[in-house]
Order: structure tokens, then C-alpha cells, then sequence
DNA sequence: ACAGTGACAAGTC
DNA sequence: AGACTTGCCACTG
């Protein structure tokens, strides 16, 4: 069974809109959770899939994607962000254009 | 108990 | 742009 923890990331991932990116660590900040990037990393290897998070929506504070360059998983994740026209050049995303900012009511609407 | 290992991050050089 | 170091902590052998 999940942590408490595991479940809050797994709620903050859900809510990232389509077109936009968060980093590990915002995602695990947002959680109440400061400091615990490598938690929400691993919140995503284990959340089951019937949940359907966006899971490639969460890059690294870089804006990189997590996996290896070129390999079947950093594909995917591309492929998946381009579907909702993120750009991603080598590997990456710029947060700049894409990184998600959460409104005061998304943030209102957190249960902590 | 203990040492390694992460879908990480921020600081330093 | 890299390469290293330290901090984080759940999990595994």
C-alpha cells in the first residue's frame, strides 16, 4: 500500500495541465513535501497505471527528461508531450515556455 | 544493522 | 557546457 506522501505526489501530478510541465522537485514542493524530489520520482515508477497520471508532464528541474537520451522511454515521453504540443528539442523542454505555474485557486484547492 | 541505488536538486569549480 | 559533492530517504539485498 502507498504512503500518505506517495498519494499527495500521486494528486499533484494529476493536476498539472495538458501543454505544461513540472519539475520533480516543484511537484514534490506542492505536495508539502520540500526536499523530496527522489520521493516524487519515485511515486511515478509505482503508481498504478488505472490511475492514468500524466506522468510524462514531469520533467527535471532542467527541463530535461528523466530518462537516458535515447532510449525507449525518453521516446515515448516525448512523443506524448509533442501530442499536446509541448516542444522538446534534444531531450528537453524549455520551462520557460511550458513549465506550469499553479493559480492561487489550484493552490486553494490543495487539502493542505 | 549496513551499504548501494535511484524517472532528483542546488551549490561549487 | 560538464563534473563533483552533499542532501534527501524509501527500498533492496
Amino acid at each position: 500500500m502507498a504512503t500518505e506522501s506517495i498519494r499527495r505526489i500521486w494528486l499533484i501530478v494529476s493536476k498539472i495541465p495538458s501543454g505544461k510541465v513540472a519539475s520533480y522537485g516543484q511537484v514534490a514542493d506542492l505536495a508539502g513535501l520540500p526536499g523530496r524530489a527522489r520521493l516524487t520520482a519515485r511515486a511515478l515508477k509505482v503508481a498504478p497505471k488505472e490511475l492514468a497520471l500524466p506522468w510524462y508532464r514531469v520533467l527535471r528541474s532542467s527541463g530535461e527528461i528523466a530518462f537516458a537520451k535515447g532510449s525507449d522511454d525518453a521516446k515515448r515521453q516525448a512523443g506524448l508531450l509533442q501530442e499536446e504540443n509541448v516542444v522538446v528539442l534534444n531531450n528537453r523542454v524549455k520551462l520557460k515556455s511550458f513549465g506550469w505555474e499553479p493559480s492561487l485557486e489550484e493552490l486553494m484547492l490543495l487539502p493542505f
